[in-house]
DNA sequence: CTTTTATAGTTAGCCTCCTAACTATCCGCC
DNA sequence: GGCGGATAGTTAGGAGGCTAACTATAAAAG
């Protein structure tokens, strides 16, 4: 529910009616732009509800999934510990990886550590950084309700047959590009191999 | 930029690997799930920035838009004013609209009004109820920023073609329509005609 | 006509997001 | 070896969401 939008999209005559005064409403585009916005806020909204249901807030979730790696429980069952990509362990990196500043990652291992889902080590080699580390109780927590949540993925997108879900993500694919496009921010940091699996 | 969300999305083998171990991953669904939010936060938050530029929020501006009825001025012209359609005038029907509760629509309107935006009336029938009016200040402003905020909805669906666009708009219509149904919420309300153009 | 119920709006308190400023630590350079 | 800049994390304050409780008014019930 993040998001302040028009619940009843307007029809596309309204559309050709606007762009009469405003030649630099593009009809189309404003109508994908519009369906695009309500399509995504309507269902986040119902995985949002799932989750609280469960009490939790999504964006503390998403910091339990960037936390939790199954492979990485492999790896470490198989010793291999030094030379793999191990997923984001610091807050600036879980800050990154979850698209939010530091200081929101701060508030939300906060919660995270006094709900007991995380804890948070210091760095031996460096004393300004600190390691979140999942507590067994995150572990048996997200397992406990991942099925549920993938289950609700799949009776949302279940209208979709899979060569329309292909088209979709092909679409939204080039938006998204296209979109990192727009007024871009000053220094493009390198892109960082991908970690998350 | 109000949710958190992956920014790199997982690759489609490492879905594959998940649905090993979770038989409820459908990896399709996920996929495209994962896409629709991921692609719509990044629109979000460029046409947010754009709004930020011109010092309003996006939630602001959605009850500016609500307000701003273009018909209605040619309406109240022509003093066809008793049958036709308003649009939303008071606190509960834009929260209605905007999808928002009564509390956040007060706290809205209490910035705007500050802000010289808008201005509150008592309703001379039912002194319950206020009645919310645009200022001159605030058509001004409107119709100073709209051009380049529809310039910017251009823009960001400018990779797609117009096929391409009502493919999408028909692919997210059906993934909003089956939204809607998913844990129906107790009481329906009747569809309401609509008002907005 | 009075009492109950429903409705409109606000207030209070919480959560998550932001920016900006701050502290502590590390690193490079002289 | 010490000083300045970069970096990690936190803190403080603001905004916009939410729910729940409250006030005032209107409408319905008896």
């Amino acid at each position: 529910m993040p998001l302040l939008l028009l619940k009843d999209l307007p029809r596309y005559e309204c559309l050709l009616e606007g762009a009469k005064e405003f030649p630099d409403l593009d009809p189309s585009a404003c109508e994908a732009f519009l369906h695009l916005l309500r399509t995504s806020d309507e269902v986040f909204s119902l995985v949002e509800e799932d989750l609280t249901v469960h009490g939790i807030s999504h964006g503390r979730f998403g910091v339990l999934m960037l936390l939790w790696n199954p492979a990485q429980r492999r790896i470490d069952a198989a010793h291999a510990v030094g030379d793999c990509p191990t997923g984001p362990r610091t807050p600036a990196e879980l800050a990154d990886a979850a698209g939010v500043t530091r200081a929101t990652m701060t508030g939300l291992i906060d919660t995270l550590e006094r709900d007991g889902f995380v804890r948070r080590e210091p760095d031996p080699k460096d004393r300004r950084m600190m390691s979140v580390l999942l507590t067994e109780k995150a572990e048996r927590f997200l397992v406990g309700i991942l099925p549920a949540h993938f289950k609700l993925m799949t009776r949302i997108m279940a209208p979709l047959s899979e060569s329309e879900r292909k088209t979709l993500v092909r679409l939204l694919t080039k938006v998204l590009e296209n979109a990192g496009e727009i007024s871009v921010p000053a220094i493009e940091p390198a892109p960082r191999p991908p970690l998350t699996c």
